[in-house]
DNA sequence: CATGAATGAGAGTTCATTCAT
DNA sequence: GATGAATGAACTCTCATTCAT
């Protein structure tokens, strides 16, 4: 039964993902996630009670396979500058996708449900990059590849600048280039300076 | 006529804007506009056919009274270095306010409503502050305050980065001091470096 | 508007009555209220958000017609024995009338919202009966053609059977005979005891 | 199976009776039995097609304890008017009892299912009453305590007013001087009487 | 027998939108 | 123009009832 019932819900998850990339988290309805998953009506209501619920657990369920493009397409022993260079290409890409994606449903929810000061997913997933970010930069400024004073303080302002720019997409659409001489302006503070 | 009807869609507008402010763009409804504006269900859809056309009439009328604060408080003799941290003061404010404002709505309105590419109210405003900064970081440069050689990078760098911190306000919340902390660092990018 | 509005109100209160009469106050839902009253969904809304709240205006409005029948059959001398044994007819051919009345409705409701110490309307309709029975009561022994030392206990009396005979009609059912023997019995205590 | 069968039923009945004190006959679904009693909602079906399949059987096992504080309490060798007295004691104590009871249930059930002329058990209950009191006041009338010509006529009405005050409880809520003025009004008409 | 997941009918409720006045 | 009553579509949610296991 755990059983069953877990691959359900799994499945619903999951149907409902797409749900939420295609038309963000607010204009959901109970309905919408019903017929995607080709389930009957209270059989949903069996595992979530409303679309809060649902969107939880897709975000819950969401993080496994989130960055895992990235962390494949790491060479073996890839200098830290070029990791940094493949972080950065990843974020690009997801900045500049045209597939739906679950971003713009997170931010509606995050909008809607700011206050979590520790379970926030978004700070979670900001802090984490920071410290890879950070660890990066000092690595490289050891081996003579940046020189940075304050790794940490660089970190933040690349992360920050990152979500300038996905913003800036969502809500405006950027063009290729704009995100290229942002990233290029990053690194060039972490290499030349002298 | 056009005075009276002008008059009242001006009336509506404002009311309207406060709705936007405390309920955000997409869960705000033609009832919630209608009841606030002590006007008849009929009587708004003489000037507008739904939320959307009301929430534009709100952005385009309401350009007017956004820097008023910053414009006026600027001294007469000011170096380009004090208007700058004058600017991201007023920045700051805005991203830590607690008080409703229009700027969750305005994004949950764009990520509906992406597609405008020269009309777009964020990308203009953006680009208006970021010809701004440039300036002023040139003139900060010329006189010595700055030491700069991309003023246009540094400037769209900045604005990334203040973008980044709202969206983290309204998503998280942060700390007064990872605003100042952001600040500090893109302000000691155009000083020291020497 | 006031006017038309409360022509309206009246149409749905008359035929929700018919509503409650037919299927008592629980089981009736706002689509059958809407169904007989061939008005909108969302049009009932408008005056009513649930059927307490109908049925509450169904009571409110009721009172008016309620003992019609009874005081236009009072002959214009007749003496307080005479009143009395009318009003008794009354209420007989009430808690024998096979046609649906509010009564069962009634109780529903009542059972379900107890605690109303002085609106209560079955209390109200209770005391009023019981102080004009007494009144009766006590002419007819000032006439000499009762006699009755506690005309209010003796009123009070007669009341309390006339309920228990209503119930005892709308749970079980009870032959015309039964009735008219309690009316006999409480008849008997009032005029012989000599 | 009979055996275990019997068993279960009997358990989910007592449980099913406690959901019907708390929320009387028509209120109750299927589902509130179900959880109620911890069991299956299929299992549940395996014994009753529906509430009120439930409800009869609790009626039907329910009657064995019913009078039993009633039986117990009356002393060997008591005078009619003792046990009498002692028995509309009793019924004052049902009458302003505040803990849930079955009675609303009860008269909820038959509005419902009026139709029963021989097996109602209202009726069989209200008659085994009548035909006690009866009894009872004429042994009180042969050893002199009381003064009466037409026992049944007095027992009737005494169980009438007791059920008018049931009634008047239920739907208003009366003061204990109000049960008490009534009973001893009765008891008045059989004692005295010159 | 017993379980409990699943179904689907139906009640409640809210609003965008229309339209007679 | 302006009003607000009225409509009906759409959503939420709850249960009686069934059925594979």
């Amino acid at each position: 039964m755990g059983d069953k019932s877990a691959q359900k819900k799994k499945l619903i998850v999951e149907r409902a993902r797409r749900v939420f990339m295609e038309k963000g988290y607010k204009e959901v309805t109970m309905k919408d996630i019903v017929e995607e998953c080709d389930i009957s009506r209270g059989g949903l209501y069996l595992y979530f009670q409303n679309t809060r619920e649902v969107f939880e657990e897709v975000l819950r369920c969401g993080q496994e396979d989130a960055d895992d493009g990235f962390e494949k397409s790491i060479p073996e022993h890839a200098a830290p500058s070029e990791i940094l260079a493949l972080f950065l290409k990843e974020q690009k890409k997801e900045i500049l996708s045209k597939k739906p994606s679950l971003n713009i449903a997170v931010y509606e929810y995050f909008f809607e449900n700011k206050m979590m000061p520790k379970e926030n997913l978004l700070k979670k997933q900001f802090d984490a990059a920071v410290y890879i970010i950070e660890k990066l930069i000092e690595q490289g400024t050891e081996n003579g590849e940046f020189y940075c004073e304050d790794a940490r303080g660089a970190a933040r302002n690349i992360m920050y600048v990152l979500e300038g720019l996905k913003i800036a997409s969502f809500t405006r659409g950027i063009p290729e280039s704009a995100v290229d001489r942002e990233i290029m302006y990053v690194m060039q503070g972490l290499i030349a300076e002298e």
